[in-house]
DNA sequence: ATAACCATGTAAATGGTTACATGATTAG
DNA sequence: CTAATCATGTAACCATTTACATGGTTAT
């Protein structure tokens, strides 16, 4: 699913300029799912806008660049109807840390330590982020996405809790096998 | 990381072909963290054979291309430990299936319905995947990344199915939460 | 004072996917 | 007989990231 495609959903949702897509991407509801840059967007609203799929409203500011407020068209939600009759893609992830921890036995100690500590409070936050969502008045589909992704960074914070000693105890300690509830 | 890093990484495991670190990142144990084709791999592999990382045997083949063993040397090893003394970046995930969930109001149901049952589906297999690897002999940093992608997709699979009335349900009945163990 | 937030945009570089090209062997 | 597995590789294309460019306002 391409920037331009997410960003139409985004404004399906009800108008929105380049910035506040962006904020939807880090603290909304979709955060978890997809992560864009600024670099991607605005040039995908441009090619929106070129293609007659968003509107754009120039909102004159001072002391800062034009606020531009885009609005799908019809023809926007068409298209993106349209693509959501597609079969999905298979989830693709790409963790970094969870790498690291694989190959933990070439890592320093103190630095497995902090790749450690960083992704559980990676989680922890990703848990927060998801709480503090306004759950007054949200769709049940929202519900059920939010729902998910809190489950997911629960589990995950709760399997590092319980599950340390695996990379950090030492050698020639009893077998360890992995706790999970 | 790139593919190049990720390569070498697999083959700090043992020697490997480049067919075989494909099946490394669809079977084994990275395979849920990572996911690369051989677009990727074939290049990676040349360049770094080319720069001095990895070693390259040929062995003749009838039939079929010759195949070719790959071992990483000692500078492989280095550039690869270093690397790893980086701040890991932060997890990247894309899933098209819950970016589907949360537009399911623009949904014919038979596709969402398609889509539910494909995403279980997709995780139900990757439970299996990683219960199917050789759990003998293996360290305890494997233990704890497959420990950790069995929670998460458990955690997924159960939700699903305690939370399928969420996007299923007529409107107008009751008031509806995710639930949560 | 300092950091975070507001606000947009471009260009170059990176890096990976997809499609194409080839084709024997093995398991069900 | 059909599908899956084995086995490598290139080239064109696609999409996104990163770095650069600019700078006032607001909260701590």
């Amino acid at each position: 699913m391409d920037v331009r495609t997410l960003c139409l959903g985004i404004l399906t949702l009800g108008d929105a300029s380049g910035y506040e897509i962006k904020k939807q991407f880090e603290e909304g509801p979709l955060a978890f799912f997809y992560q864009i840059g600024f670099g991607a967007i605005y040039p995908a609203l441009k090619s929106l806008n070129r293609d007659g799929l968003v509107n754009c409203t120039e909102i004159m500011q001072h002391g800062r660049p034009n606020k531009k407020i885009y609005s799908i068209t019809s023809e926007g939600i068409k298209i993106f109807k349209k693509y959501l009759m597609r079969t999905p893609a298979c989830d693709k992830l790409r963790s970094e840390s969870i790498v690291m921890f694989f190959f933990a036995h070439f890592l320093a100690k103190e630095h497995l330590d902090g790749v450690f500590e960083g992704y559980l409070d990676e989680n922890r936050k990703a848990v927060e982020t998801i709480k503090n969502i306004n759950q007054n008045n949200i769709s049940p589909e929202c519900q059920f996405t939010n729902g998910l992704g809190l489950t997911v960074y629960n589990a995950i914070v709760h399997y590092m809790e319980n599950n340390r000693r695996l990379l950090f105890d030492e050698k020639g300690s009893d077998q360890r096998e992995p706790e999970m509830k």
